[in-house]
DNA sequence: TGGATTTCGCGGGAAAGCAGCGTTATCGCT
DNA sequence: AGCGATAACGCTGCTTTCCCGCGAAATCCA
């Protein structure tokens, strides 16, 4: 329940100009700027002088505006490369790690296979190995590093600590942004990867006007990422969409055909799920039959999900998307048969990307945060 | 993406002192609400000023502070009485309305069976007519009514529209805020009666320190009430907690054994609900069993939330209170048998009113969004 | 070449909050 | 009853921040 006062206002001022200079696709001119923050010119033209100085705006040569009258405006853009950020994705086989700048544009790339999936210390270890190899990837100076995020697998909960994860224990209570603070010197924030992929969907692919988006992975790995209002929905402990903690999986159940291995982070199971789903398009019965089984078992999710969460937006990722002609259709089919609110169903735009995409934003939203203070008083 | 200038400060700190004066029980000092807010002293004062003469605050007769030297503070208290606000609840049996003023106590209540439930004309009619006599019964003059709220079943939309509603379609598309303002002419806001249940729980209820909270009524009728980070989640037309729309009602399903009728809104039903919870008490093993049955149900729904929403509360109403003894212990071990999260999970402190409750609650926020502005720079 | 148009650059002013200090009223102790 | 300690009052002056508006400057177009 904390009051405002003058700085406040030139805070949440200062921040929301650096986002219309981040959203603009070209150089932008103070004019453009008034008009799109209802701030008066004079405001914008002080604020954008503390953000030269400082480093995070350029100011462009001077060029007539072709085809309109006029004296020619003061040209600023967002010096992107000002910051960088990382984001490191850890799953049972692989760590990957980007580096982004403040645009979310990926300069920099590092993958490898994990060492020892079970053991969380050499994996932070590697995570972070990975983080100074992209880096240098981005032929960037380590002290431009701002934040980094990590995008896991399990519940997660607010403070970025493991709280569950399926099949093991050793990860459980691991505080995962403290634990890479110590490896690399600057704020981390992690959160469970389904979570980051419908976050970066809504930043950089398919959901972008939604405010309620659920990003789906489901399959032999099952997760649900949950946007409310814009902002990742954890839950209590960060169990929020994590259905796979639901019901433990029965060797005969859905999730064991090998379609369902369509989410495997297994090369040799996914290659068998995308024989299947081939199958299918070629109109083998067995293979029909058994995506219609899978289908109804998305559908059966889904259905739950529209009369609980209700998202404008339903996201099929983690796999689902290389058979996205095969079951967009027949899922969709099947939410309407079950008459359900008329939510919107597509496929990742970001693919296996949508997670570290996602992470960059949540780092880049920190940051933001931890610049500016929050835009809100906390009431 | 508006930006901040001096009047917002002015408006959200207005807002934030009215809000300090609203939950301190007693008079407040100068020095105690500067504490609270971060504010100055000064700021406060000239605030405070402004709100005297508005006549939202009174101050009251300086009183020495027993026990501690200095000079007696000033002492202001919120004029509680200064708007009024109403809420409307409609079943399908009643309609009721109460009056409260901004601290929510209610001082005016009306009750009467409603004439024609399938009619939502008449229904409204009777709602506006419930509404002047709770306002009579407050002996409040009709101008100090700031704004109303109707509590309601169905999925209802962020607008107020009904878009859905179990048994009947003649209420799609009734505009229920439109249709009330046209009756009484203050700005009315409409929510699904669960919804409101559980923003009433936060407010006045059990559930005030958490944020993700499900409001749960399971039976024969069904809906939950969800909030997420403190507000109310509607979904894609309303829908988030309507699960009674996701499943046809099957003639020999659970909810149609006689222990479901507790949530029944016809009193005889209740009446034989209560009887075979009472056999339950008693030991009768064929009630036990139903009982079993019953929270198995119960059981079922909340594991799916506890990995879908994952509330860190869920308080069991709608009827469901008057068998806590039976059904809480029960459910409680069927959730730790699944393995959830540790959800707590409690019964309804409100009863019958947490509707009315909550639908006081969201006309005071929305009076207050009316008079100060949003508080939040609308990114 | 000159009018129209658009932005620049800056001075003045208003709104809001903050810091600080002497004043005032009360308590508790002697 | 008197006196120091205490805590709030009431005010002046100051800082920060934003807004308004006007003359000047730079460009386009006829």
């Amino acid at each position: 329940m904390a009051g405002m006062n003058q700085s406040a206002v030139r805070r949440v001022n200062t921040s929301v100009i650096l986002r219309a200079l981040a959203v603009s696709a070209g150089p932008t001119t103070l004019t453009s700027l008034s008009e799109r923050t209802t701030l008066s010119r004079r405001t914008i033209e002080l604020i954008l002088d503390s953000l030269l100085t400082a480093g995070w705006v350029a100011e462009l040569d001077r060029v007539p505006a072709r085809g309109c009258a006029g004296r020619p405006a003061r040209r600023y853009e967002l010096r992107a490369e000002h910051a960088l950020l990382a984001a490191v994705q850890i799953t049972t086989e692989n760590v990957s790690a980007v580096v982004a700048d403040v645009r979310g544009r990926i300069v920099g790339r590092a993958h490898r296979p994990l060492r020892s999936y079970p053991d969380p210390q050499s994996s932070l270890d590697d995570a972070a190995t990975l983080v100074r190899e992209a880096l240098e990837d981005a032929g960037g100076s380590p002290e431009r590093l701002r934040a980094g995020a990590l995008a896991s697998g399990g519940a997660i909960d607010d403070d970025g600590v493991v709280r569950r994860l399926v099949h093991t224990t050793r990860w459980e209570g691991v505080d995962l942004p403290a634990e890479l603070a110590r490896r690399i010197r600057v704020p981390w924030f992690a959160d469970n990867d389904t979570n980051l992929g419908a976050l970066g969907e809504r930043w950089r692919g398919v959901a972008g006007d939604h405010d309620n988006v659920v990003w789906a992975m489901l399959g032999n790995r099952a997760g649900l990422g949950i946007l409310i209002r814009g902002a990742v929905h954890r839950g209590l402990d960060g169990a929020a969409g994590e259905i796979i903690e639901a019901v433990p999986m029965r060797t005969d159940s859905v999730e064991n055909r090998p379609v369902a291995w369509l989410t495997s982070p297994e090369p040799d199971r996914r290659a068998v799920a995308l024989e299947r789903v081939e199958a299918a398009r070629a109109g083998e019965a067995s293979a029909l039959a058994e995506v219609d089984e899978f289908v109804a078992h998305i559908a059966t999710i889904l259905t739950t999900l529209s009369w609980t969460v209700a998202p404008s937006l339903i996201v099929l990722g983690g796999g689902l998307e290389d058979a996205a002609d095969v079951l967009l259709p027949r899922v969709r089919e099947a939410l309407r048969a079950a008459r359900t609110p008329a939510v919107e169903l597509r496929s990742t735009a970001l693919g296996r990307d949508a997670a570290l995409v996602g992470a960059v934003k949540l780092a880049l939203d920190r940051m933001d945060t931890e610049l500016f203070g929050p835009l809100v008083p906390s009431l």
